[in-house]
DNA sequence: ATGACCTCCGAAGGAGGA
């Protein structure tokens, strides 16, 4: 089973850049973030002609997740534990049904910037709150993936320039430690287990030519239980797509499961 | 080069992204 994160910014903007990157890859299930419209705006049957079934967590304007696969969508829950009152759409997840059920999650992790305000804070705090689902999750001892756009830079060598990042939300050590401390649950990162070589990453700013001259940071991520982690036979970064026309800012990252 | 982009909303330019 191939499942695929991508935050497209913006479904409607990119649905005819997003098909098309459907039709190329064919993932069975693809988490999207920053779809940027409510439930009704998402155009669900462009997905449903391609054969996928749909769940959305939209918002008006900004953020947005989904979930998007060929095999039924089962147990369906949108927002994280203890998003009461939260009014940012930011997580969806659901069991992929089939012979060797595995439940997913696209997140959307919030961007923090700048340090050192109420946002930092809210950030910090949405980490924690997926650091105790993710423990909730891991105790029933099932194959699921925590897959999105994280907005972590986890390591210098996750930064073509990581002294540009020195200061930003994305590169602080508190965030940073926020990111070591789920996958210190128990969880792996797929890309550095199935491949991990340096260079590998999944943005690139639009502004100041920074596809041209590689400034790129690796912040999408799948995270693995130790049962999913059983099932993982490959990882990719479909690098390419960034060079498409009407690019998102972000490329799809692919994981294989043996499931 | 203290630059440079993109989307939304809504009808100009601010907010937000990372």
């Amino acid at each position: 089973m191939r499942l695929a994160t991508w935050n497209v910014n913006s479904v409607n903007a990119r649905l005819e850049t997003v098909l098309r990157w459907f039709e190329a890859a064919q993932p069975d299930v693809a988490c999207l973030q920053e779809i940027k419209c409510v439930d009704e705006k998402f155009p669900a049957e462009a997905f449903e002609r391609l054969g996928y079934n749909v769940a959305v967590h939209g918002q008006k304007t900004y953020n947005g997740v989904a979930l998007v696969s060929k095999r039924p969508l089962e147990d369906v829950r949108r927002g994280l534990p203890g998003d009461d009152g939260d009014e940012q759409a930011r997580y969806i997840e659901a069991v992929v049904s089939g012979p060797q059920p595995v439940r997913v999650a696209s997140i959307y992790l919030p961007n923090g910037n700048p340090v050192g305000t109420e946002k930092f804070a809210y950030k910090l705090a949405w980490m924690d709150r997926l650091n105790a689902h993710a423990r909730e999750l891991l105790a029933w001892e099932e194959p699921f993936a925590l897959m999105g756009d994280y907005n972590v830079i986890p390591e210098p060598r996750d930064a073509e320039f990581p002294k540009n990042w020195e200061g930003d939300a994305l590169f602080q050590p508190e965030s940073r430690r926020a990111f070591r401390a789920l996958k210190n649950l128990g969880l792996t990162e797929a890309y550095l287990q199935a491949d991990g070589a340096p260079g590998a990453y999944t943005f690139w700013d639009y502004q100041a030519g920074a596809w041209q001259r590689n400034n790129g940071i690796r912040i999408d991520h799948a995270l693995l239980s130790p049962e999913a982690t059983d099932l993982l036979t490959g990882v990719s970064i479909h690098r390419d797509v960034r060079g498409w026309d009407k690019p998102s800012d972000h490329v799809p990252l692919v994981i294989e499961l043996d499931a």
